[in-house]
DNA sequence: GGTTACATGCCACCCAGTTGCATTTGCGGC
DNA sequence: GCCGCAAATGCAACTGGGTGGCATGTAACC
């Protein structure tokens, strides 16, 4: 990736992931799944209303990671704070496994994917176990 | 316990309980405690608010909730609903340890506390780990 | 270019939880 | 038993994340 600016390159990646899933190619979908894809956490609504500005309506931004969610192409994760953060999956390279643990920050609220998965223990009989799902609280690098 | 009614016990523990701590007797915070002693698994705001009737107002169940949490009274779990759900803590039987498991059900939304506990993991270098929870998503008895 | 189904913008709304403030009440002291 | 006061409660209005309905805009197929 030679003088392609950073955010070219995942607004392109987005594209690509959009056409794989014969998906209509619309400004909101590629704006938002591209931050998705550049962040290196998850992100809100909230962060994402910020980075975009007034790129596309307050509703629509709902709209568009409730379908990203729903085509498998990112996922929400729900934390203390009563928000939804969502990450973009990352298929190609496998960064992080399906289930990966994830770190809350008790400081500034924010959401870290890490490569720690749970371990899945028995439950009761007549419980039927479909996920498990490890969250580590605690201080980030900042506010340590 | 002979003739005694479980609510009656569960009132008598929860007005010792508060005696312990030198707090206050209240309506409110009998009922709310009885009840969360009661319950074989954390209630959310909207269940005490049925069971309770109008033994007091929305905003005082809120309060005494947030209270009791602040008192090591009980604690709560954060659902993927987003809404909280809070538990008794059983500190004489130690039913549950700390930081136990937390089973949320797909189907009815409702949370079981369980046995098992989380597995600490390592962290990345500046990361300060504080605690460590464990949820597991599923189907619960009633709705396998 | 024209058509059409899907996506978007805007509105008003819902629901969980909170805040401010006036009123009531538990409880220790008389 | 009664008083006084701090603590708890009730009420009303508010906040903030998220949703539903419906008219308009637009991507993609022809």
């Amino acid at each position: 990736m030679p003088s392609m600016s950073n955010t070219t390159v995942f607004q392109q990646q987005a594209r690509d992931r959009l056409t794989d899933r014969g998906a209509r190619i619309t400004r909101a979908r590629c704006a938002v799944l591209a931050a998705l894809l550049a962040a290196d956490r998850p992100l809100s609504h909230h962060d994402l209303e910020q980075q975009l500005e007034d790129l596309c309506d307050r509703v629509t931004l709902y709209r568009v990671l409730a379908w990203l969610v729903d085509e498998n192409l990112a996922h929400r994760v729900s934390g203390e704070d009563r928000v939804w953060r969502f990450n973009a999956d990352h298929p190609s390279d496998h960064r992080y496994g399906h289930g990966h643990a994830h770190f809350h920050c008790n400081g500034c609220g924010a959401v870290f994917c890490m490569d720690a998965k749970a371990r899945v223990p028995a439950v009761p009989d007549g419980f039927q176990l479909e996920a498990a799902e490890l969250i580590l609280r605690g201080l980030c690098r900042e506010c340590s």
